[in-house]
DNA sequence: CAAAACCATTGACAGTGGTCCATGGTTTAT
DNA sequence: ATAAACCATGGACCACTGTCAATGGTTTTG
């Protein structure tokens, strides 16, 4: 397919698709039986992208998601693959915990509120949802 | 405790919490007594920091988090407040959702390498932990 | 009291992740 | 065959989230 079919089929705009290209996180083919310089990809560029966005949730940059994506066992070992795997999932997994924290949060507020709509937010501000958090 | 001693214990610089204070984050008094324009910050802000730390990894921005931690009861009605809050739990519930496929693909490749170290990532990118993923 | 360490303000700079525009070529539909 | 729709490239531009440097005042320390 081309770029337009990936980028509605992706929803995600044509630019973004070169940007990333240019960032090496997706590859085209381009048809060298036509004379164009049109950009052709392949179903699994669907799934490539699915794996971009989730990175990107995840926290990763796109310096990281090139990585990961790349074929970095050429140039470096699987020793330094393995340590960066390793390092990525100890970042994530702290993400998401914090990630939780914060819901966690947030929920406590939207409940608070509903119990109190009228009171504003000052108790909820100074306590709710930080009974287990702590300094150092 | 005056910018020092809080950047020190929340392991941020003093520019940072210049930086979050002018985008409405957090608030410091000024000792009115003293002659100077030191800011003074309570315990609290310890508590707040770490608020702003998690928020940042679940995804908000600057602006969300000085909304969450503002006083938009003030402006805005309860139900905006609650609007924004359904939001905020929905974006960051799917955020840890992607975080956690992510993650299952990480320590799959993990996997994959550990167990062929020789033969290039070539049939993990192809397939592994994405058994389960679909398009659409 | 002098130096070192701290603080304030202002404004410039930087890295990241896109987004948009101008220009010009190619394909598709009518 | 011509208009509409699509594609490529290059470079400017953008918002966001800080970070740094210059300048000048304040506090602490030896």
């Amino acid at each position: 397919m081309r770029i337009g079919e990936l980028a509605k089929r992706a929803k995600i705009s044509r630019d973004t698709i070169r940007f990333y290209e240019r960032h090496g996180l997706i590859q085209s083919n381009v048809d060298r039986a036509a004379d164009n310089k049109y950009r052709i990809y392949s179903e699994d560029a669907l799934l490539t992208l699915d794996v971009i966005r989730d990175a990107q949730a995840a926290g990763l940059s796109i310096a990281d998601i090139t990585m990961f994506l790349g074929q970095f066992m050429a140039q470096d070992g699987a020793d330094s693959c393995t340590g960066f795997l390793d390092t990525k999932i100890d970042e994530v997994t702290a993400r998401i915990k914090a990630s939780q924290r914060f819901l966690k949060t947030l929920k406590d507020t939207r409940e608070a509120l509903e119990r109190a709509p009228q009171d504003g937010l000052d108790e909820i501000r100074d306590g709710a949802g930080n009974e287990n958090r702590t300094r150092n």
